[in-house]
DNA sequence: GTGAAAGCGCTAACAG
DNA sequence: CTGTTAGCGCTTTCAC
């Protein structure tokens, strides 16, 4: 049986009123007094039930992060990273960090109900956002802290954290180009996440600037996955003719590109270059190594963080839009000019 | 104003206990009056404040899961298989999965203590076991419900999950002596980590049965990366002669193996065979695709939490000690025979 | 400076 | 079958 507050109180011979304002550090407590209480609670290991704190409080203390969509063989390097980030700025703050997914079958959604209907948590961390996002009109709706990592097409603003996924692709189009290419294929993910529809703008910005024709032939979809960029490899360079270069929405896909430029017998860095967006630790020992946009996700993860706990315990953040550059990682998979036709 | 018990009751006009007791689906209450109790739940939207069930029960509904040791840079593909597979497994019996990290600078066994003392969770799981383990002799201690992934040196025997690794590089290093190889190096992780010292002994054993000389010029310790793995690599590559084969003791550390011997002109799968384990989604991608051991993590991560939720809710765990065989995947990496000296 | 007492919202024993 | 009551362990007025 833990100690509590009561026990401590009668062993003491004081009210667990002064218990309470002394361990709390609240005034009002003779300094001697509180000392006694310090440190009898020391030696008989008194630990707050933080279960009774948060009732009396009616706060958590604890936010929450809903992983998005999920299946056996979601394996993202990148998600490890952000909550690694998101996790560690949480504990500096003693804040608990509630993670959740969506049991199978179950609707997103109820993942959002449950957290925010039943209280579990005080805040919310969205990413991955899409551009129409249920998740975020139903936490405007409900009034709930959150932030979120990425933007939406939302009518009401929201306090986020992004990473110019346009301005990004546009300057690794410009590269593309400034080498020499002339058909660039890029590989798209979902155009109803945000950040893919922002990546693509770019490169297509950057082709229009350039005074170059865009061709429906060469973008594909694809899932975000490895594998999937293999496919969507694949299928680029049996395009007739073949892109001389392809740029994948992200690193994942980039890699699989690469594993099928390989199976054709292209070599990367010579007859094709390819590139990717997040700058994952792998990219730089892919063989080649991956030119690529690299993003702060680690920091990222912080800072949504620190802007949740600000909008809980404030109300109000100081600086709630924010807009990050990428930066361009030039590698050997794309660091050579192709010869112009 | 979130509608309480309370609330219901007095617009019913009848008692908290009789609401609490048909919402609960608990016995003793007319058939009549609990659809009337429900339906106005219903439209009222009525939502339990977990806080409060907590305290009263005196459970926290809730599993906890302390991520190790954390870098800004921390980046493992299998870290997110597992946590889906956790966070899955629990999200289908109504339990919240707290995740902690090790905040900067702080003692591991910290967060620990905070877990058990303050009686955040009702149980935990803890992965990435050490040969003696002061986490696991913290919560036998403590009698605090817990299952690991992995085995540990410990007197007192406890719940765990684990893959036989001496038995899989045992397979593996059996199937490069098969294929012809006599200087087979192997790259491991800090012995202190349990399943590294598993690992190794597999392959020292195959060695042994088979013959051959163990050499120490042939063993590196790395970190868990896969930058060190391409230090490791190269410094292998350096040795005279040059190992034909290289087992790493995760695929991360191969996948830079594999790196190290493209920058040093070695071609892997004809000149050397490079080998890991793991199975991570990259493995079958990489150029040539990689030899590894499979474990499958998903699963893993399901079980150790559904043992967790059995010995929490009923006190005791069917089947406590589970050791699955690792799957050998044999790839192009290692699949061509070495001619004998 | 300290104590008594009233809850936070819920569950469960005990009566009726 | 239903209501009354007593907490779970803590914080916080309000008196003294």
């Amino acid at each position: 049986m833990p100690v509590t507050l009561h026990d401590l109180a009668r062993k003491l011979g004081v009210s667990v009123a002064t218990v309470s304002r002394a361990l709390s550090g609240a005034p009002g407590v003779a300094e001697e007094t509180r000392r006694r209480i310090v440190e009898a609670a020391e030696a008989m290991q008194y630990r707050p039930n933080v279960l009774a704190q948060r009732l009396q409080k009616q706060r958590t203390d604890t936010i929450g992060f809903i992983i998005p969509t999920f299946g056996p063989r979601f394996s993202d390097p990148f998600f490890s990273e952000l909550l690694a980030g998101i996790g560690n700025e949480a504990a500096v703050h003693e804040y608990d960090l509630l993670v959740s997914t969506r049991p199978p079958g179950e609707e997103e959604m109820i993942a959002y109900e449950r957290m925010v209907q039943e209280r579990r948590v005080d805040g919310l961390l969205v990413v991955r956002t899409r551009r129409h996002d249920p998740r975020i009109e139903y936490l405007q709706s409900h009034h709930f802290p959150f932030v979120a990592f990425g933007r939406c097409e939302a009518e009401e603003p929201f306090p986020y954290v992004d990473v110019d996924g346009e301005a990004g692709m546009y300057r690794l189009t410009h590269h593309l180009i400034a080498k020499g290419h002339r058909r660039i294929a890029y590989i798209t993910v979902s155009d109803a996440l945000m950040f893919s529809h922002y990546r693509i703008q770019g490169y297509r910005r950057a082709l229009e600037e350039a005074g170059l024709p865009f061709d429906a032939e060469l973008i594909v979809e694809a899932g975000m996955s490895d594998e999937e960029g293999f496919r969507a490899g694949q299928a680029l360079l049996r395009r007739e003719p073949p892109p001389t270069a392809i740029i994948a929405a992200t690193d994942l896909i980039a890699l699989g590109v690469m594993g099928a430029a390989e199976s054709c017998g292209v070599q990367v860095g010579s007859d094709l270059a390819v590139a990717g967006f997040d700058d994952i630790s792998l990219a730089s020992l892919a063989h080649p190594p991956l030119t690529t946009l690299r993003q702060p996700i680690y920091a990222i993860g912080q800072t949504i963080c620190r802007m949740l706990l600000e909008r809980i315990l404030q109300g109000t953040i100081a600086e709630p839009y924010r807009l990050l550059q990428p930066e361009l990682i030039v590698r050997a998979s794309t660091d050579f000019v192709y010869p112009s036709e």
